[in-house]
DNA sequence: CATGAGCGT
């Protein structure tokens, strides 16, 4: 009886990698086993803190960093009383074993890196400016910062102008009737270029007294918590009346807060209510200084 | 202690 045996089977496709079984391909890694582990120095009594580090180039060449930073300290809140009963109790459970002032909770050591994604721009508003050729102007060039809103100059863009929801931006983009020749109506300007409010037809009728000087009543706050977010800080501002901006400032490398920020009040009043009332707030924990903010540098 | 980023009209 003949029994029909196959023969070998066709040999297998070299397996496909899945990615996270992939191995990592960084140029120089291995180089990197040879060089010194990072060195973290401090932080010393006054908060200064080193971090030393070792690299190789893009040339292979060994190169030091050391990056040097200061610990924030911060005005602490009075602890409350009954935060301050609460440390004379005795201990129970396994705090028992411990001695006096050793924690139960582990401080990891371990450095967690979080990338923070960007805000995701709306599909309108990328539409829309795709298919504009002036939004192609200026790319790559010192460009003019002027407000559509309220045609100020080098203070904000349309989008921050304090009066953006009090003050409607007329039709910023005015085509003029072309002329017999078939050029421009306005000499020497190109159509579709950018008219400035002030000059645009009709610009009377709506007023031409548009409020125009505002230093938009910036309070600067400091001694912010570390997790202090723009949105805490509105919350905590909105109260004393409409806010324009609440930015609290991070640090570019980190993404930290940098334990300052700004909030912009539509009304100087309310700014100043604002200022009373807040400044040596009790916050998170931390005493807030809350006052009048210094013009922007530059 | 500390004085701001940005897609770019």
């Amino acid at each position: 009886m003949a029994i029909d045996v196959q023969g070998p089977p066709a040999p297998a496709q070299p397996s496909k990698l899945r990615w996270g079984e992939m191995e990592e391909e960084d140029e120089g890694d291995d180089m990197a086993f040879f060089l010194p582990p990072r060195q973290v120095i401090g932080p010393d009594e006054s908060g200064v803190k080193k971090v030393v580090e070792y690299r190789i180039n893009e040339d292979g060449n060994k190169v030091k960093t050391t990056t040097t930073t200061r610990v924030r300290k911060l005005a602490h809140a009075r602890l409350s009383k009954r935060a301050v009963e609460r440390r004379s109790w005795p201990k129970f459970g396994d705090a028992v074993h411990e001695d006096v002032g050793s924690r139960l909770t582990m401080v990891s050591t371990e450095e967690i890196l979080l990338e923070r994604p960007r805000a995701p721009g709306t599909k309108a508003e990328e539409a829309k400016s795709a298919g504009d050729p002036l939004a192609q102007m200026g790319k790559g060039g010192a460009v003019l910062m002027l407000c559509r809103t309220c045609g100020k100059k080098g203070d904000h863009w349309t989008s921050r102008c304090p009066y953006k929801d009090l003050a409607q931006p007329s039709e910023s983009f005015v085509e003029k009737p072309p002329t017999s020749d078939g050029t421009s109506a306005a000499a020497g300007i190109t159509k579709g270029a950018y008219v400035p409010p002030s000059m645009r037809a009709g610009a009377e009728k709506t007023g031409s007294d548009m409020r125009r000087r505002n230093e938009e009543n910036s309070v600067r706050v400091t001694n912010l918590s570390e997790d202090t977010r723009e949105p805490d800080l509105h919350e905590l501002f909105r109260t004393f009346g409409p806010l324009s901006r609440v930015y609290v400032a991070l640090d570019q490398k980190t993404s930290m807060s940098r334990g300052f920020g700004f909030v912009n009040f539509v009304n100087r009043e309310d700014a100043e209510r604002a200022i009373n009332k807040l400044n040596g707030y009790g916050y998170d924990n931390l005493i807030l200084r809350v006052e009048w903010a210094a013009p922007r540098a530059n």
